[in-house]
DNA sequence: GCAAAAGTGTTTCTACTACACCCATGT
DNA sequence: ACATGGGTGTAGTAGAAACACTTTTGC
């Protein structure tokens, strides 16, 4: 049908990152601040061009997470979220951008970038109560990241990617609580992440000194996914159908 | 730190198709044999590059579906299933391939490509058991696609867009059971499907006539998310870790 | 009538919720 | 002592599995 020798449109790559933290019990996204053109002075998520025809989109992501903070990127959870390559979402061109979601565990400090204007946690609320506009597409990046960390937390051990280690089971339940915007029961949390096998294990009969008793410590386990899976109750649903 | 004028590296974007069906309760999906090099004569998902800098991604992949099948490819599900960027992916360059998952109900005609050299069914078993193999890296995408199809069936109503309409309990039994690889007892799953508000709705009373007692009918309900989800059982678990 | 598949009832077991209660530590 | 958060017991409820059993069709 076309065997006319026909050119293959070429296109830019780039990486996007949606990196979620906890900063006191609130989820924050790190976001910099454009300094060049297009939407220049914005909010956008880190990111930028594939650095040669020969780097890894794996690679690509590291380092620009590397260049614009000051994190450990190797311990890094990363994971492939998705692509957005619709046409006129950047207006130098057909730019088709690869977005990978990073959990990071409560930073020393927050920012310190060595490249970009400006690197800031911000709390997420600000992103989607739209206080904050983000450039680009940017905005739905973030809606799907944090819909996926959200799911993610039911069937996998996400959750411990967010804390340092070793951790108390109420520093887990702070992650969930934050992720999913729910509160929890702590009684029932306690037991029900301690009967998912493999999800987490006790660390050092170390103790926390906090006010109160003080807690048992936990590490990572050696399971990825869990069963059973940790299921967030129902929102209130608002409507039944039949 | 490096404001050297640089230029952004250009790859090819190409889109693959992992598109599942059952065929006389088997799970197939299609592949076409590859007319040139490289991997010329083997077999590979459908796909192709990008038409133009302004074709839109799920586009070029709607594109593809209907030169290489004749499928009605406007009421098929298509979803985003990964972005696959190995550089040695592809012997002729940097080619990143946006993969997408497409589910079809049981075709009248298995084949009938206008475009690629040769389409046709296969049953997933015969790639996984190596005595197909794939071409590029399409083994693992279809690997991913699979597990996708394996985990949204568990959460979404992805099982109905495999069923004609209108379609038993047990159609659907079917669908559950090939993705799955286990066999349901059909009287739970009859009340659990059932159970699931917005799942199925019933259709025309009208009756299905094979041997036994005739079915009711149902078509997809409103709801996309399944609340409460269908879990599948689990696999019987080698070893329980503590 | 008999086979076959659809659909129902019932029992048992497990999992989650809610909440009362006890425990260990800092002040 | 008492406040504060950590950890345990337990009853009530909902859901899942297992399986006996009835119903409706084709032959």
């Amino acid at each position: 049908m076309d065997e006319t020798p026909w050119e293959p449109p070429t296109v830019l790559l780039a990486v996007d990152l949606v990196i979620l933290t906890l900063r006191s019990s609130t989820l924050h996204v790190l976001l910099v601040e454009r300094g060049i053109e297009p939407h220049k002075g914005r909010s956008a998520l880190p990111g930028g061009f594939l650095f040669d025809a020969d780097e890894d989109l794996r690679t690509a992501a590291h380092r620009e997470l590397s260049e614009e903070t000051d994190l450990d990127a190797a311990r890094l959870h990363l994971e492939q979220l998705g692509t957005y390559g619709d046409p006129g979402r950047d207006p130098r061109g057909r730019v088709v951008s690869v977005a990978y979601l990073a959990i990071a565990p409560e930073l020393p400090e927050p920012e310190a970038g060595t490249d970009a204007s400006a690197a800031a946690w911000t709390p997420v609320e600000e992103c989607l109560s739209g206080r904050t506009e983000l450039a680009f597409d940017h905005r739905s990046i973030l809606d799907d990241g944090l819909e996926r960390a959200r799911a993610e937390l039911e069937h996998t051990s996400l959750a411990t990617a967010f804390c340092d280690e070793p951790f108390t089971i109420s520093d887990l339940q702070q992650v969930y609580e934050a992720v999913w915007g729910q509160r929890l029961d702590p009684r029932n949390f306690y037991r029900k992440v301690q009967a998912v096998p493999g999800f987490i294990v006790p660390a050092l009969p170390d103790r926390r000194r906090t006010r109160g008793r003080p807690a048992r410590l936990f590490r990572p386990g050696p399971r990825d996914r869990l069963r059973p899976p940790m299921m967030r109750p129902d929102p209130p649903t608002s409507s039944e159908e039949r």
